[in-house]
DNA sequence: TGTTAGCACTCACTTAGTTCGAGTGCTAAT
DNA sequence: ATTAGCACTCGAACTAAGTGAGTGCTAACA
């Protein structure tokens, strides 16, 4: 028994008709509504082949039959025809970049609306990390009578600004002094290898004005924390109750869970990050409540190490043909935007 | 016909019960678990009564009597009591500070998870924003031989950082001048005065570097959009689909499109700023999709503008005592974070 | 030998009818 | 004024029958 031509066939329409419409396909209307020039018997005689293969089943005896995952893994992996965006897809898309958006977190937000209004799925996604534990600018500024500033910048342009109020402090000179020697000793070190001989040495240069060591490394502590936190966003979570597979409330509740927990999301997103595009189908998934649902991340790059990662849940029976083919666009314009985020303001 | 005592005892009864139980409350469920020493054909005759006055209605015919939002106003404001904080519940709270949280943005989302889960209601919480508008400092400093950092600082501490890209940039001192030159000229100025006066001024002084202004008025720019995006956090979504008033999957679905837009939430949180405690119960509440819900929201104060909200969204048939006494125990927990770590770093 | 028509069978879903019980309102007695 | 008693209401839960989309199997056909 082989997986030939027809069998192929059909088994793509069972998949197309169960996207569409969520109801177990029958022979009858395999027969009806594609012309496959064969009759239902027949198709019923290979739709049992398809089922001994593993690639299709009954949710019950004389219902009608839907796709495995791995039915849809053969549908993602070779059936599937890639779908081009529509004129209406592209515009929507087109409509993020072209609003005047300057902050990271505010485009993560609206590509997250987009998406999961454009898909009706539940879309969410990463900022972009990269050496965000190296060190690559420290700055002292002081700001008033009490206080100084300290930014530290980390290799992907990871901001972080600590005010730090002092009883008295050194006059601008030596902040300034201070922070030249700050910079020089942390440039390009990992905020893990701050061990007890950089704090000694810290310790003996600040001299007198000791009181600041200890405000500082607290400011690089809050900013390895920071650092660490990956800021996800979510979007469309409400589409997940539109979706008959969830219509029991139980299951949509403990998926939800999930969600809102964004640890998992985080490692989620992380696993997927060295592919360009990642299929999870059903039981592919690790965490149980996402048991019954597909997850297509993709990931985009705004330097080789600098990457975030786009992420899409929906039911198994996905329309991975459209997700993969908006994820692609929007990757793209997500890219585009990042580039002209970082250099809209060199041009004096 | 009165309010008499012997009605607002049976209207407790009722309030108590329906909170515990969502199921409508019967006259005999009356007669026997609450001693009021009158029997149930009594209590049906005052029940009528208070049906009359509106605190109390019937689902349907010859069904017990659900309380009304008239009902539930009346027992806010009047019939409560006031519930001390359980041990487990002040340790849990206590839990939150006790960790070691020095961002906002973390510490606002372990607060709206705190009480969801101690709640079982949806939580979300704005950051605190008091003088946003108005510019405390500005600051430069030279990044690299492409760079300078743009920091400003607003009135109450929030801070943008914008790295400005050129093609050639000042020397050191002249990048300190023009920086305590934007000080001086921008200090305790509403972002919104910026006006052409203000630009011509600025593009006189910079004279040779006047390339400059442009990506400084656009870092103003992008600081004021930044400044009017209140980040609000909300946890425990998933709590409502537990609810037995939103079984029905579209009045969740609608319920939670509202959650989902933070407009919606900005603007409620808002409007409750300027109250400690604000409580809507039902139809008081202006959007069409919260019509069956209440909403409870506790401000928090840093200085005396310096405020943010925490807001509860559950049933009308919520726990009033409870989420009000959780409230009050979190908001004075918020403040005590907050201000120990606006000087936690005071100590040199 | 592959394909097809025909048929018996399965099983979820719908509809209508039935019973059950929690609850009410009214009335008459206390 | 209160209460016991009773007829009545109505949703919820259960049951039974009917419907229809679907299957698998068999026998006939090209």
């Amino acid at each position: 028994m082989s997986l030939n031509d027809r069998k192929i066939q059909i088994l793509q329409a069972i998949i197309n008709d169960y996207i569409e419409t969520a109801e177990p396909v029958g022979s009858r209307t395999i027969a009806k509504k594609y012309n496959l020039g064969i009759s239902s018997a027949t198709i019923r005689n290979e739709m049992s082949d398809l089922e001994e293969m593993g690639f299709i089943m009954q949710p019950h005896a004389s219902s009608g039959r839907i796709p495995s995952d791995m039915g849809y893994r053969l549908y993602v992996d070779h059936l599937m025809k890639k779908r081009e965006l529509s004129f209406e897809e592209q515009r929507y898309l087109q409509g993020i970049i072209s609003r005047d958006i300057s902050q990271i977190d505010y485009l993560m937000e609206e590509t997250a609306k987009a998406l999961s209004a454009l898909t009706n799925y539940t879309t969410f996604i990463s900022e972009p990390v990269g050496q965000r534990a190296r060190i690559k600018q420290i700055r002292l500024l002081p700001l008033d009578m009490t206080s100084v500033l300290l930014v530290i910048v980390t290799e992907d342009n990871f901001m972080k600004n600590h005010v730090m109020k002092l009883n008295s402090i050194p006059d601008e000179e030596r902040i300034f002094e201070i922070g030249m020697y700050l910079n020089r000793a942390f440039q390009g070190c990992a905020l893990q290898q701050i061990d007890q001989t950089v704090i000694r040495e810290l310790q003996f240069e600040l001299g007198e004005y000791k009181g600041l060591l200890k405000p500082i490394l607290k400011a690089l502590q809050i900013t390895m924390q920071a650092a660490e936190r990956v800021q996800v966003h979510m979007s469309g979570a409400k589409n997940i109750l539109a979706f008959p597979e969830f219509s029991d409330i139980s299951k949509a509740k403990s998926l939800f869970q999930t969600l809102e927990e964004k640890d998992v999301l985080v490692t989620l997103l992380e696993e997927c990050k060295s592919n360009d595009l990642h299929v999870l189908i059903g039981s592919e998934n690790t965490v149980q409540s996402m048991k019954d649902c597909s997850v297509i991340t993709a990931t985009y790059k705004l330097s080789d190490d600098t990457r975030g990662t786009i992420g899409i849940v929906g039911p198994t029976r996905m329309d991975y043909s459209q997700v993969i083919s908006v994820l692609n666009g929007m990757v793209q314009n997500i890219e585009k935007v990042l580039r002209s985020l970082s250099d809209n303001n060199k041009d004096g």
